[in-house]
DNA sequence: CAATGGAAAACC
DNA sequence: GTTTTCCATTGC
């Protein structure tokens, strides 16, 4: 007997399976999926079976060791990783690497086990055990099993552990081992259903109509619509009849508020997301394998959820970025839940409130099924929008707060409500700069300014996490005449509480949540109102929900409008209608100001009015002269290396190679240097292809896949959006 | 013509 | 990833 196993190295040039003899008493452990300890030269590595033949004509050396009970990859997963490899043009062990968990990637350390714990349990009834015990402390101990048969050893170790030592000898109690999984839910009162409007009522049943099919569906719902509630009934339909729910959602609104309302209606829940431990992973993964959960909730990577039976796959906020993985395999969670629809027969709910143009265009194309729900479920109104023109403002001495923005927040809170600031920058200010000799301090690896970070008098590079410690003095001319431009979220911290001695502030963004439970904390202080301003970065303006915030405070809104991305108008409309949205969750009408230098922006009016389907038009528009997505597909290809002549050389061959092979209707666009053309000490430059249909795409972009893969000098990144 | 070293290929 | 192989250069 013989197998075929992918042996797990980094190198992307060993991308294929060798073939493996088993020895006689490994083989009734053998099957494809699972992991095995083989030897690769000299070393002994970790890789999965994928095939399992009856001989072969290699000369094949002994498989060491299995090290799986069950599969790690079912036929589903194993059929799934060759579609990413296809998708993504990456090596098909990095696509098994992305879709299991640490615990269960072939690697070469680490092992996590399960963990155990000991248990007791009653020999006998409850009653006869009970006249067995011989003194008071042994009856303590069998009290404890009045409810509970089985109980934790360590609790009953708490009322005696002597008694418990003695119950065991006497065989009234004995003791078993169990496996017990590390995260847990916290217990929570079971709800009802809340009683749908109308709106929610039709939403809900057009859904429900495709629950046995693999359509899309449009859950096109403003804030505080009432989404979620659909969601919820959805899924109970879904258990109902047996199957099991998916649900993503992106990794900031993973919040415990939100797996709050899912184990409200629902017990049997499997959550998967970046805050966990590898352990804890692990043991919600195997939950899931054995079919212990109904719901999955999870970030992106939860898409590859071994669950049997999917009956619907939810992705919230459907127009995240975070459901694009930005290292390899740079696979969109959405193509993925295509093809496990298509397996399994269930719909895809997209729910947003400012869905990308992408499913727009395809909701009105009737691709997908559009289905609105565009009234806010509590009747409340949408929150008022003021745009305030911030050039004015700085003549009038106001650069970081607005006069009305300062205003509204000194009524606000002499009310006791609460105040939300948005500020998508961190650090204290974004460039240091000597006003004696011009000497700015930059990045020696990325060709930035770097941001200083007052909390730590360091200064850092958002890009390459370089640090510094700042001096006193200009490095440059010894001269103290440093000063502090661009604002960031630490300066503002530090100019609200001069403003504002009285009001309680406190700051979200990556720097004060860095901790583990950090951020939750955050959450639930601000949510009991120990906090009456919470400033952060756009890690606050999703999916929160705070019933006394009525005023959120937009500043720097233009920033995002600037970088060159051709998302960007969307991303900006997004980031202010999710901002937008935080305000007025509850009895108190809510209000919005947002500050900017472009007051007549378009998209700002489209923020203003609430109006989403204006903005598609006017972006829809803009993406059709400039003939990009939906219009057009887009790929690029980023051209790296250390040597700025080799990645300008290259870059201009590799036009011609795509030039000579794809369609004369596919355009291709650059070289050009790319948007952080020095990153880490690495030259960047790229090539951007738009195209409708070419026959000799996937191909070609392979070939130069491969042609670069032994080159060492310069790399290849290939993108598809 | 052996010794050396660096790049490329192989690794079952 | 590590080890082996290959091939060209160098030294005597």
């Amino acid at each position: 007997m013989y197998v075929e196993v992918l042996v797990e190295i980094q190198n992307k040039h060993v991308d294929r399976t060798f073939t493996y003899r088993v020895p006689e008493n490994l083989q009734n452990e053998i099957q494809i999926g699972k992991r095995v300890l083989v030897p690769f030269g000299s070393q002994m590595l970790e890789g999965y079976i994928l095939n399992v033949l009856e001989t072969s004509e290699v000369d094949a050396k002994d498989i060491f060791e299995v090290l799986d009970e069950e599969p790690v990859l079912n036929e589903e997963m194993l059929e799934l990783g060759k579609c990413l490899k296809n998708l993504t043009l990456s090596s098909l062990s990095s696509c098994y690497g992305a879709m299991l968990p640490k615990a269960l990637k072939a690697k070469k350390k680490v092992q996590i086990k399960k963990k155990m714990e000991s248990y007791l349990k009653l020999c006998m009834s409850f009653e006869s055990a009970r006249e067995e015990a011989q003194n008071d402390s042994q009856k303590k101990v069998i009290d404890l099993f009045q409810e509970d048969h089985l109980i934790f050893k360590k609790k009953a170790n708490q009322v005696s552990a002597s008694a418990v030592k003695t119950l065991l000898k006497n065989h009234i109690l004995e003791e078993i081992e169990e496996e017990v999984y590390r995260y847990t839910m916290k217990e929570v009162a079971k709800k009802e259903k809340k009683v749908f409007t109308k709106e929610q009522e039709s939403a809900y049943k057009k859904i429900k109509e495709g629950l046995e099919t693999s359509k899309v569906y449009l859950l096109h719902g403003v804030t505080g619509s009432g989404k979620t509630e659909i969601y919820l009934e959805l899924i109970e339909d879904v258990i109902r009849s047996g199957k099991q729910a998916l649900v993503l959602v992106p990794e900031i609104s993973l919040t415990p508020q939100l797996v709050h309302r899912f184990s409200e209606r629902f017990t049997r829940i499997a959550v998967l997301h970046s805050g966990l431990s590898d352990g804890e992973r692990y043991d919600e993964w195997r939950k899931i394998l054995k079919g212990e959960a109904d719901i999955v909730i999870g970030a992106r990577s939860a898409i590859f959820a071994p669950l049997s039976n999917i009956g619907i796959i939810i992705f919230d906020e459907e127009h995240s970025d975070s459901y694009k993985q930005e290292n390899n395999p740079k696979y969109h969670a959405l193509d993925i839940a295509k093809i496990r629809s298509g397996t399994h027969h269930s719909p895809i709910v997209l729910g947003s409130a400012t869905p990308t143009l992408d499913t727009m265009a395809r909701a009105m194309k009737h691709v997908y099924e559009y289905v609105p729900l565009l009234t806010r479920a509590n009747g409340k109104l949408m929150p008022t929008v003021t745009i305030i023109d911030m050039e004015e403002e700085t003549k009038a001495r106001h650069t970081i707060l607005s006069r009305e923005l300062e205003c509204k927040m000194i009524e606000k809170l002499n009310k006791n409500e609460q105040v939300l600031l948005l500020l998508n920058r961190r650090g204290h200010s974004t460039t240091i700069t000597c006003s004696n000799c011009g000497f700015t301090y930059r990045c020696p690896n990325c060709d930035i300014a770097l941001t200083y970070h007052k909390s730590s008098n360091q200064l850092r590079c958002h890009y390459c996490g370089y640090t510094k410690f700042k001096s006193d003095v200009c490095p440059e001319c010894k001269e103290e005449g440093l000063s502090y431009y661009g604002l960031g979220t630490e300066k503002l911290e530090d100019y609200l509480e001069e403003v504002f001695p009285r009001a309680r502030v406190i700051r979200m963004d990556r720097d004060s949540t860095t901790k583990k439970g950090a951020y939750e904390q955050i959450i639930e202080d601000f949510g009991a109102h120990k906090y009456d301003i919470l400033l952060g970065t756009q890690m606050i303006s999703k999916g929160l929900d705070f019933e006394h915030v009525t005023l959120v405070g937009i500043l720097n809104a233009d920033q995002s409008l600037n970088i060159p991305d051709y998302r960007s108008n969307e991303k900006t409309f997004d980031l202010l209608c999710q901002a937008s949205g935080r305000s007025g969750r509850s009895e108190t009408p809510g209000e919005v100001i947002i500050q900017t230098f472009y007051p007549d922006h378009y998209i700002l009016k489209c923020v203003q009015n609430h109006n989403y389907l204006d903005f598609y038009k006017y972006e829809m528009n803009i993406r059709k002269t400039l003939k990009y997505p939906p219009f057009y597909y887009l790929v690029t290809i980023l051209i790296k290396s250390k040597n700025y002549e080799s990645a300008s050389r290259e870059s201009r061959k590799v036009k011609d190679y795509l030039t000579k092979h794809l369609e004369k209707t596919s355009i291709i666009l650059g070289p050009a240097t790319a948007s952080q053309f020095l990153l880490n000490k690495i030259y960047h430059f790229e090539i951007t292809i738009k195209y409708k249909f070419d026959e000799h795409l996937k191909e070609t972009l392979k070939e130069l896949d491969e042609i670069y893969l032994t080159n060492k000098e310069v790399s290849l990144d290939i993108d598809f959006h």
